[in-house]
DNA sequence: TCGTATCGTTTACGTGTGTAATCGATTGCT
DNA sequence: AGCAATCGATTACACACGTAAACGATACGA
């Protein structure tokens, strides 16, 4: 699990690969019994999801007997930051720190984000670089 | 310009957008001039945009003679916020914390970035809440 | 053995998007 | 007065996506 630069993945294919990340192999039963009452979808449309993500390579799958288990190909924290990227580099010419600004003004942040980030930026200033 | 709760703004359309939060009104011409060259694009291509965005009420039109003159409807800000609210509710679940997690971990934070976020840190905690 | 349940695969269909050509009205030049 | 340039509006078309039904193979129970 490292393959780089999957086809784009959807918002409704990414809940199915959430479900994928959050415990694996799975069967498609499975994935829909956890993803598809919160979307309201039926099962054909999980399967679909599923064919859609293997042909775009961000699963993979292992024959069970009859049936397939789904497993991500793809790290979760490479597709979180692919998309984080695209997002600050879209919107905020790359800066991160403008995002953040941004988050900031529109008082999107809470106390508890700002704590957090606090601590974080301690810790990173800690470990000095890399 | 205020109204919130456009229709969303597909990624094509959002590159006429920051022509003209860069500078308006403009002509189509003006724009396509602005905003073509870079992405390949032909003037119709440009104009249809135009016309999706209007649809959208993204932007406003106002008669100059023969032809329009296009301003955005929606501030940037407004847009840049919603775009920002939503990558993080999906991909951390609402946490601004866990993105900035994401970016510093990635190693996607500069250190003017880190130095941008302190000092933005520092103000919002010296305004106090709001 | 035969129907039925169970899988994955194939097909479907409406809408959004990227990308553009064409059309119809208007205006300006000759 | 008539033709050409210029605009916005209309139409086009392929592909992605959300959403799902239908199909075909297979396996299991009666």
């Amino acid at each position: 699990m490292a393959e780089e630069s999957v086809e784009r993945i959807s918002e409704a294919e990414h809940a199915v690969m959430e479900a994928l990340w959050a415990r694996h192999p799975q069967t498609a039963n499975e994935v829909a019994d956890t993803v598809a009452p919160a979307r309201g979808w039926s099962l054909a449309t999980v399967k679909t999801l599923l064919s859609r993500l293997v042909a775009k390579q961000a699963i993979v799958t292992q024959p069970d007997g009859k049936r397939f288990l789904y497993s991500p190909a793809i790290a979760r924290e490479a597709y979180l930051g692919g998309e984080s990227r695209r997002l600050v580099d879209r919107l905020f010419g790359g800066s991160a720190a403008g995002l953040f600004a941004h988050l900031a003004e529109a008082e999107a942040l809470s106390d508890k984000d700002l704590d957090q980030i606090e601590a974080l930026l301690k810790t990173i200033r800690k470990e000095g670089g890399q």
